[in-house]
DNA sequence: GCGCACTAGTTTCAGATGTTACCTTTTTCC
DNA sequence: GGAAAAAGGTAACATCTGAAACTAGTGCGC
């Protein structure tokens, strides 16, 4: 048997791992630049942004449960949107560790600005799928979110 | 009008190129850390090992462009299999600037014991998907890494 | 045959990232 | 009510990463 290739039966190119962190970085890339030259935003402040736009005022804890980002990411990341006035910092009135975060009016302004650009190309990376495509893409996305968050979960046990 | 929640319709959650990457993130995350604790193989080095077992003996050029990874990455990861004698480097025989690598005895034994465990990961990840939905995901990855590659080109022009 | 543009690969350097340690405030619970 | 444990957040450190400069070798044009 065999030329010495495929003895086991893997394929790079057909291996799921692989094949969602190339895709995943070409995605991330793409918009990464985008938001990098035009608005001087890393994808972690552009996050911070979104939340706040979505839900109002929160805490860093709670964007960090938020975002599925670390705690350290968060906290540099609204020193920087700070320092460009984009949100704003208060003590939380019942924690005194705990900082409040909130869009300014001008980080309002700069979210409804940059939005239509962000479905925009959402909209060209999706082209030419059809609607329930993407649905599944999405439903399939969490899936597999989930059985790794629970593979790890018991691999750190 | 409106609570200023979901002013323009972006809601993070849904967004794609968020989803894809805490998907991505996660997936890869526990990917990493098996194969850093279990082999002390970083996932650069994990993938130029299964393309030279899979493809046999290749330069360093040619793993760039099979893997998408950055020729500094590649060369880098290339030095540390070099140092565990899991592959070998020889001067091609055509170019004197090039290198051709290939997998000793020792690597072709260590990717075999990997491989399986690979496919049990992936395996894992994808129990209690469909079988045609599997491929419609890996169709789906490939349509939007091809976008993405495709407006960052223009982008860049 | 020789100069100039080009490619393969490495090194260097600056910025991003994450892990650990740390400080402060709050909560627990005896 | 006070000591100990825990949580919010930051700082410091090591590590990783990619861009640009650099080295060495190739090959075209003439």
């Amino acid at each position: 048997m065999s030329t010495l290739a495929s003895d086991g039966g893997l394929r790079l190119d057909a291996y799921l791992p692989y094949r969602l962190s190339v895709a995943s970085n070409a995605v991330s890339g793409l918009i990464a630049r985008a938001y990098e030259d035009r608005f001087g935003l890393s994808i972690p402040q552009w996050r911070l942004l979104c939340v706040l736009a979505e839900d109002g005022a929160r805490t860093q804890g709670q964007l960090v449960a938020r975002t599925v980002m670390d705690k350290v990411t968060v906290s540099r990341s609204a020193q920087g949107l700070v320092k460009r006035r984009l949100i704003g910092r208060s003590q939380h009135a019942l924690d005194g560790r705990s900082h409040v975060l909130a869009l300014t009016a001008e980080g309002q302004r700069l979210h409804a600005e940059i939005a239509p650009l962000a479905l925009a190309y959402e909209a060209e990376l999706i082209a030419g799928l059809e609607r329930d495509e993407v649905a599944l893409l999405q439903r399939l996305l969490s899936r597999l979110q989930a059985s790794a968050e629970r593979l790890a979960a018991r691999g750190s046990t």
